[in-house]
DNA sequence: TTGTATGCGTTATCAC
DNA sequence: GTGATAACGCATACAA
């Protein structure tokens, strides 16, 4: 299998060494920009060799003698099923390629084998360091053989016990407490969370946000206004239609993901309620639909670049990686579903109850 | 940067060996399987030895020696503007691991510069075959040098008059014409194609395969019922509300892809004119969100997930590569966004006239 | 059946 | 300043 291109065999070391009248040592340092102090009539004669033979280092020979190959891995579970999440990869391979160093990818599909196995692949290839990404911020577990080489966790993060690791998250508290605070700041009061199923890293953060801004605003929280979804469009169309059936419903929605909002969308069309005039609507993760829904959704947007990217560059940073947490802030993206509470819509909620 | 981890030394071949009380040929003979009539005992003592160490062979001095270093590249443009691109690198690297070869993977923006310079540091690296690949269907030019090794282009292609490699596209024809069918076989016969911009192949494809629909089930192409947006909901909005406006309008509409249906979905709300009941609407590209609208979306999704598979497929098969184009079929999505014209409509129209 | 010797291409050591 | 020479870790031709 892959047989072989057309293979004009690679010019040597020596080979331009040979061409240029010199020892492969003083080739060798003139190409690496050893400053031994050569002059500078030899260091033109070598680089005109080199260039006139059109040498390239052999990497493998090199990382064989150097013990430095240049490379760094990510491992990744399920990179397909989240829009957008390849950014993660994206902005750790721009980081890598800006530092001379070239990424090597494995998706894992989540199974722990395939990890252990692509951790013991990319060790065999001397690799520098190791990056983990989950598509979705979630606990993971870490390969043993991993703790010989440098590694930093994006968008997941160790078991608190075991926190050996430098982890990159998204600040989903930050960032729902922003989007909170846009309703509040419009001038809205009665608020309804519309949050996914419970447990995960964004259900957590992203309640502790949605209270956060409450709180900050002196706002007390009302739960029967917390509900929870399944994170998809249908569950918040039952939870909106619910909301709206009972007494004093909220005048604002902070959906805890964009396809719940668009759940949420349908559910007060149905209801004949316009957004943002009637009911303002926040999301979150800025999926790209929700620069085209009508009206177009205010939200905050992942930094799925920005984790990948910063996470690569703590790991070349390579202080002695002490565990770390760092939260990255998610950007929101201010659209057109935000508006003031309506006198009416407020006054109806008002007289309902 | 990048210091080093528990850099505990790796065991050597040579250590092996010694401790199996072979000499290190043996134990390479033995732990390649190289089936040299090695008795069962000593296998057993190298082996043992092996797995006691926690041998495993330096990728880096086994490629120096076998001139193979089992990995490979893709090298893509713009990775993330496309949600469920970055399957096309699923799927390469999940056959590239099923067959035990690494991917490296470097995303070019799109900069001629940055590919040829990637080529050059995949070919320093010895990789045995490269893959290139465009997240959306384009024309592209291969830097000189990628000549020098095995080459797959995906979702991409050469000019025609250096067509020297060996290209996997999707069948953005016959995925229209599929699309089309839907909409005759529920019996419609006045429908429009919403396009896109000019020139692109999927805009040349998508028009092709629309027209083979109406030819083949001996419908009249009407020009006045093909237009051309923006791929963008705005541009469709636009062309719906147009052709609408005008006498005799279509009873379906064939958009190039689900963006532009998007846009039409709206246009015809505010028409006050029902999806799938008086005008039946199909897409192209099965984004994420088409699932979830109302009515979700009929569509064809591109097969990204197997281009990548495929692509790398043909890179390890390894033929002499003769130059040759392979479709893949892109599957139909079936929803809920068409149904029979209804009476009303078709009546309507035909009294316009 | 197994071991010795050599080379893959590069870099490091240490003379001159 | 420059050049032999060795060594990185492995695989193989050849010898035994």
């Amino acid at each position: 299998m892959l047989g072989g291109g057309k293979s004009e065999r690679r010019i040597t070391l020596a080979e331009v060494a040979s061409l240029a009248q010199v020892s492969s040592t003083t080739a060798s340092l003139v190409l690496n920009n050893r400053e031994a102090g050569i002059p500078a009539v030899t260091k033109d004669r070598v680089t005109a060799a080199a260039a006139e033979l059109g040498y390239r280092a052999n990497a493998s020979a090199r990382a064989l003698r150097r013990r430095r190959t240049e490379s760094i891995a990510l491992i990744t579970d399920a990179i397909a099923t989240t829009p957008y999440a390849g950014e993660i990869i994206l902005g750790a391979q721009e980081y890598a390629w800006s530092h001379e160093h070239l990424l090597y990818i494995v998706d894992s599909n989540g199974s722990a084998e395939v990890e252990l196995a692509a951790v013991e692949a990319m060790l065999d290839r001397q690799i520098e360091g190791l990056l983990f990404a989950a598509m979705h911020t979630r606990r993971i577990a870490l390969p043993a053989p991993a703790s010989a080489v440098p590694t930093v966790l994006i968008n997941c993060f160790l078991d608190p016990d075991e926190a050996t690791a430098v982890e990159v998250l998204p600040n989903d508290r930050a960032g729902e407490d922003t989007a909170t605070s846009l309703l509040i700041n419009a001038g809205h009061t009665r608020i309804a969370l519309i949050n996914g199923d419970t447990g995960t890293y964004a259900w957590i953060e992203r309640r502790r946000g949605f209270l956060d801004a409450l709180h900050r605003h002196g706002l007390q929280p009302d739960e029967t206004l917390i509900r929870e979804g399944n994170w998809l469009p249908d569950g918040a169309y039952q939870l909106t239609m619910q909301l709206f059936a009972e007494p004093d419903p909220p005048t604002a929605l902070v959906c805890a993901n964009d396809r719940s909002a668009y759940g949420a969308y349908d559910a007060l069309r149905s209801l004949g309620l316009r957004i943002p005039k009637d009911v303002s609507v926040v999301g979150y993760d800025d999926q790209e639909i929700s620069r085209f829904a009508r009206p177009a959704l205010t939200t905050m947007a992942l930094p799925h670049y920005e984790l990948g990217r910063r996470g690569c560059e703590l790991l070349f940073s390579g202080q002695r990686m002490s565990p770390t947490r760092e939260l990255i802030d998610c950007p929101s993206r201010i659209r057109d579903s935000v508006a003031p509470p309506s006198i009416t819509a407020s006054a109806a909620s008002t007289r309902n109850t």
